[in-house]
DNA sequence: GCTAGCGGCTGACGCTGCGTCAACGGCAAC
DNA sequence: GTTGCCGTTGACGCAGCGTCAGCCGCTAGC
């Protein structure tokens, strides 16, 4: 028996016959022999090379890839460390995920710090767990935590006012935006301060320049919060991040 | 203005108009309103259940359970700590990739521990950094790291006869397969002794019997290895590890 | 000589979430 | 009338096969 039908191939392999089929198909894998209605037949040389296949594959290489490493037309080494790369990105993007879905939990349950009564107007329970993910990762668990902690301390009544007092300033600006003004103008830094005074009562303690600017990047980068502000008013967003970028540099 | 075109809500949002029909097609989101022409008017409503979806999106829920959700027919944070699971299956996956890929480039590169002349025939490089993950997977890096120390220690001649030597054991296993003796039988059992013995010699240590029985698991668990006995006689993948778990339980 | 059954073959659709043409329509500015 | 912009509806493509559907050839049993 020096040479196998598809089937024994397949047990032997451990994959199915359409699998076979599938990568003569593509021209990863080609049978020794086919004759006589278009029957496979595999040889010593084909099974080999089949189980270097089944070897890159369960190490997640795409088949296409795999063919050009074992026609020789790729180094092995190159694209194993190409795929390595890959993979540690696709860890990390699941890592984050994670964070965030966990988060997002805690947030529907209500039980989580941050509760949803107390954040951003526009923002629900989902948009605020991301929002929380996001801010531990920039700027640490301790500062959320600290905030949470500030918010927690607050009088009810207070607490109740912290959507009504955001959607106050967001219209303000939303105004000055619309009547052309400058994001360094004077009425709009007014503006700032008041928000970065409230944002520090928010944190429990006075954001450095670059928390401040990096909380602006936040409302620029992510698409949630653009299009919260947006809906106050177009390019809002972008307005309240420059403003915030020129208060930070000025004051901070 | 109080409803928005595609291409408004688009940029709001932040998706392409594309996404946005292709919603609609599947009955994710639908516009208030259709018509003349087929053109597609968002209202407010519909621009917070976007939202919605693009978050939920980005926590890597499907678009269905979205729907699902967002319809009221499914808990979202069953939906989530469901989803919370599954990511975690992923990232132990790519994790156990990451690690085989790791093993096969130090393989490939020649210069980390067990050196391709030594081990296994009938197994290649990449194999051999599948079986290395596998077994610090099972066994720990210490035994590992022992039996690469082990080997490293035995004198050129010895570690070039290691392939022979698991050849001829198979060989002969093959032989008392094929005259149809069984996995107890005394001379099989004399085999699986001396078989044995070797595995201690290249693990620089006697294998427990839960330690040898794990190594007729991998042999018959692992499609690699079954495919490589089977070559030499088929069935033997599953004959030798019948033998090891009679040997370990009559000797270990 | 008929039929059932086993294996093998070749299409072709399905899955996921859109990207990307292709082909066409309507409306406004020039 | 034309150009250009924004809108529409198909339909293919991607990755890697699973899963029919429909057909052919050989063998065994009746």
């Amino acid at each position: 028996m020096r040479t196998w039908s598809t089937a024994e191939v397949a047990k032997l392999a451990g994959v199915t016959a359409r699998t076979l089929r599938h990568y003569d198909a593509v021209g990863l894998l080609e049978p020794a022999a086919t004759g006589h209605g278009g029957i496979r037949r595999y040889g010593r040389a084909e099974l080999l090379r089949l189980q270097q296949i089944l070897l890159l594959r369960r190490l997640g290489l795409r088949l296409e890839t795999i063919g050009d490493i074992l026609d020789g037309g790729l180094d092995p080494v190159a694209a194993l460390r190409h795929h390595a790369d890959h993979l540690q990105a696709e860890r990390d993007r699941i890592d984050r995920l994670a964070a965030t879905v966990d988060a997002t939990i805690r947030q529907l349950e209500g039980g989580g710090p941050m509760a949803p009564e107390t954040w951003f107007d526009g923002l629900d329970a989902a948009q605020q767990a991301e929002f929380e993910a996001e801010a531990r990762r920039r700027w640490g668990d301790e500062a959320v935590d600290a905030g949470d902690a500030a918010i927690k301390q607050m009088e009810p009544t207070e607490r109740a006012a912290i959507p009504g007092r955001f959607e106050d300033l967001h219209r303000r600006l939303g105004a000055l935006l619309a009547s052309g003004e400058d994001p360094e103008a004077e009425a709009v830094q007014r503006i700032a301060d008041e928000h970065y005074r409230f944002i520090a009562r928010l944190w429990g303690t006075e954001p450095t320049a670059e928390a401040y600017r990096g909380l602006g990047e936040l409302y620029t980068d992510d698409p949630a919060f653009t299009a919260t502000y947006d809906r106050v008013a177009a390019g809002l967003a972008r307005f309240l991040r420059a403003a915030m970028d020129h208060y930070a540099q000025a004051n901070l």
